[in-house]
DNA sequence: CTTGACCCTATACCATGGTATAGAGTGTAT
DNA sequence: ATACACTCTATACCATGGTATAGGGTCAAG
């Protein structure tokens, strides 16, 4: 109960370098509970969750800044009206960046099946059928 | 109509930095059909698909190499079966990591997606429902 | 025949997301 | 009390994906 960790375990515990954790503190994501005399970071298995978190998001393509306002996305009780408006903007901007990613990667998948397809028939493509599939599907090119 | 495209014309074009396509070059991404007696890369339109399908693949979080690999997936007429079955295998694995970026994803925006709800809602969570959702390991694609 | 916009190569530099190392203190088992 | 694993700060270093700059050539218009 209310286990503790050093930093040295936190990072083992996670699977994640010992720098790391400390390069996290220093970006604001990963903060300790508190400081033994020595100095010493102490954490709580709030971290071990949160440092997981971190990277699975990561994996996800969110960048550390991003996965810092994921994180601050907390709907605290105390909250007002206001600052859960503010949170709801910030979710649905990056649920809708979300839902482009995976429209797109959709078209991605389509592609990749029809040509695993094409191999199958053995009938030759275009010189690069990802690019000329790409097109048929419409997915945007440009916009900014 | 076999346009032509100086490299300050397709950078401009597919709103790239110019050095960015020098970059892709380097990087084995994007060759230019051929050189002017004075060395000046000459572009068709092709390129400036595949440069602008680089960006989009790009913002998908695939690395410069996983886009090279995608955009080399081809089958040319005089392959042998061998060849074609690498093609498929290679294609296979992309497709394979298509799907689990897919996977991915698709919880974190149900994720956010309930997560607006709860601000719908407004009922005041206790802690981060982001940080609860994620230990579940619900997310996870990764440790395999 | 020079000016300006463009191109060439080569190399330096930048940001992000770490990782490693140096030099010094801590904690504890023998 | 000393060895060993661990921690601290600070700083250097690495890879990726670019971006900028230096020093020079090309080319069309005037």
């Amino acid at each position: 109960m209310n286990e503790q960790f050093t930093i040295g375990g936190l990072a083992r515990k996670a699977g994640v370098n010992l720098q790391t954790v400390r390069y996290y503190e220093r970006r604001g994501l990963l903060l300790p509970v508190g400081r033994k005399e020595s100095g010493y970071r102490v954490y709580g298995l709030d971290a071990l969750k949160r440092l997981k978190f971190i990277r699975r998001a990561k994996e996800l393509g969110f960048t550390l800044e991003e996965i810092r306002g994921l994180l601050d996305l907390r709907i605290e009780p105390a909250q007002s009206k206001d600052a859960c408006e503010r949170v709801k903007e910030k979710t649905s901007i990056k649920l809708k960046t979300v839902e482009e990613k995976l429209k797109a990667l959709t078209s991605v998948r389509k592609v990749l099946k029809s040509l695993l397809d094409a191999c199958d028939r053995r009938s030759p493509t275009e010189s690069c059928p990802i690019l000329k599939a790409m097109e048929k599907e419409g997915v945007k090119e440009d916009e900014g």
